[in-house]
DNA sequence: TATGAATGAGTCTTCATTCAT
DNA sequence: AATGAATGAAGACTCATTCAT
């Protein structure tokens, strides 16, 4: 978050402001950043509108963030954590959920993460892949896949079948494809029982099919 | 900076047509486009810079293409049209490949579609992303699927049965998402046979298993 | 002259705008650029100021010179360049003042040479020098330093005495040390015969003095 | 960031006196300036970053010095003054040096007060220059002419002939003038016995040779 | 039709300075 | 006296687009 000054300047670590303040200054920029975003698009985006809206002066912003697309960064780096988190959490199920396959808690984990603010999703996901930083995307998913395979691999013992490499890579990013299609083309399946039902066959007869029996076997 | 016919030199024979000079002069700035966009990614895509790397001014591209998005529009839907050509045609197979089912032909083709230039197609479909022109990208696969929904219709009293609308948007996006993650992601996985396999399974158990047979049936 | 465009963009040369009117942009902005600095300072010389009062715009400004800096370098480096022409010049006399010794003649030049418009060349010797531009500045003495020393060589076996590297050092750099701290005191002996004499007999004493006679010993 | 006697803590024993804080103080901001002068040039020179390096904040800098300007003012003050003092005296030697002439003693007082930290030198007179007070710089230069001139005028009843103004100005600058060129240059002749020497026969032939006899006339 | 110089609105970013604590 | 977050005016520079030739 600690932003480095300037090209021209010497080097020093903005000094991080005291919490309390600078925290609610934070947020007022990526709600500005974030409403901006959803109402206008990208073109509109621009640190003096940013900047009015959450009211405070540009410079004020310029302490928090180095430049423009640290915003952006900043505020995807914590939706997609989110998301992640989420979705991990999701495939642990039992607490919260007890009678949920992982499967379907971390389809609909996913589904969620993706849920609210698809405007606003869309465009910073459009944002961040235009700038090039497509691999923060892939980050967690990637992780997720991970997290999956660790989970198969520990319960290969009790009977838990490993899956291929490919496998997981295809089902992993079947998933989120899915899921990322509807949003952006802002499908009528979005916040149905019918995609949720589709995604867990999905991904349940290719192997993934984590039953509660199953997960249970590894402790997840 | 342009070779051009000199004003002053003689100018009796022109080999080329008008028609295809202008194709040329489009071609050039599609070409300039691909190579920019690959090269120097979306920051330096200008309609300054088209014209220059094109051989031609500024002037000249406006008379081709009323803004700068109208180039990535045409690019995209060149391409694009391309792809949903030979994933349609790899559906109906049997010519040219008359032992491969169409579902792969028709995965394959989806793969042979995102296969070279991939810096490029990756920069291109950022940029549509980012142009907010999403839709560009959606509606090739919302054409395959609606193809596949119609020849379905027609076979189905041929024994051919239907499938639901959900399932039919999930496989042709989770088909598509897993593509264009692995090209995203510049995956290992690319230019596998065991991408292509996994593909082809998780299409087929789901339901659009059409062997050549059942398309026979329907005259595929 | 030809700049190169900016540092996200691709590299182009500019191309060189065709003579005759393009002559003419960056004449009127060197003279908005002088008129600039010499009535309002560095402060107020800036690049939306200098297009206005030159009657262009930002854009243009820009097709002529890739930076603020450019202007400023352009312009020093014709004075510079003016001024030792005229100074070695001097040193060659004979033709249109032949009476005229040789040292005075180049001390002449150099008073000349910083003669008129003074607090513009102030100020774009200040501006220079605070760009860490100064060898710009050096440069020209040290090839009057050079030429001097040539000549000297040339002429050593028809009886002229070669001079030290310092004593041309100092005294070179004493020439144009009191010239400039004339000009930049705006001291009352500026454009004063007394001066001159003052600066020759300074020359003379140490052994640069080139008489007209000994000189023609050497052709210069 | 800044290091200093913590609020909470007990604080009895201030060893250090007021007086001598703010010393401490401006100190800071002094060799912060010089710093950042000499490792990064003019443009890294801002008030924000001489507080932070300094140890202190912004607004304790504004408490010491009205604004940005002041500081480098205060700065050559010293730097011209010591300068200045030295040279003086090196015109009175005897004292500490009784067996130098005093046109060498005042050529190498000037050469000395030119000596070291070059760099930050070089970049004060620029930016002095730059700032448009370049009269900060001519002014000790013409107070010795005047002490020079005053010393000549007493002693002049005592067979020391007098100086004229021209002859002062122009040797008094042309010391000068090559003196900083040579810094500027960062020419190879500095800190040369030869270059004190070509200066002292510069200054001496032109009716400044103050011989320690003809000083002492003067009661110097 | 082609040319490419000119345009200028629009953005990012910096930094001197203030002032509430 | 000291602090340092906040301010916002100011300025450099880009680039899509036009239009006279």
């Amino acid at each position: 978050m600690a932003v480095r000054s300037s090209r021209q300047g010497i080097d020093f670590i903005r000094t991080t402001p005291r919490q309390s303040r600078s925290k609610a200054t934070v947020e007022a920029i990526f709600e500005a950043s974030a409403r901006i975003l959803q109402r206008h698009g990208v073109s509109a985006f621009n640190t003096n509108a940013v900047a009015a809206l959450a009211g405070v002066s540009v410079g004020t912003l310029y302490q928090y963030f180095g430049d423009k697309d640290a915003i952006l960064i900043a505020m995807a780096r914590r939706e997609l954590d989110e998301a992640l988190a989420s979705v991990v959490s999701g495939l642990r199920s039992k607490r919260g959920a007890p009678d949920v396959e992982p499967a379907r808690a971390a389809v609909r984990a996913v589904l969620k993460a993706f849920g609210g603010r698809q405007r606003f999703r869309k465009v910073l996901i459009e944002t961040l892949i235009a700038r090039g930083m497509s691999e923060e995307l892939s980050r967690p998913v990637e992780l997720v896949a991970q997290a999956i395979a660790g989970r198969l691999r520990e319960g290969a013992d009790n009977g838990v079948s490993e899956i291929s490499a490919v496998r997981l890579f295809v089902l992993t990013r079947a998933v989120i494809g899915v899921v990322r299609a509807a949003v952006m083309e802002q499908s009528e399946f979005l916040d149905t029982q019918l995609l949720e039902d589709e995604l867990v066959a999905l991904v349940a007869e290719r192997g993934v099919a984590l039953t509660p029996a199953r997960v249970s076997a590894f402790g997840g």
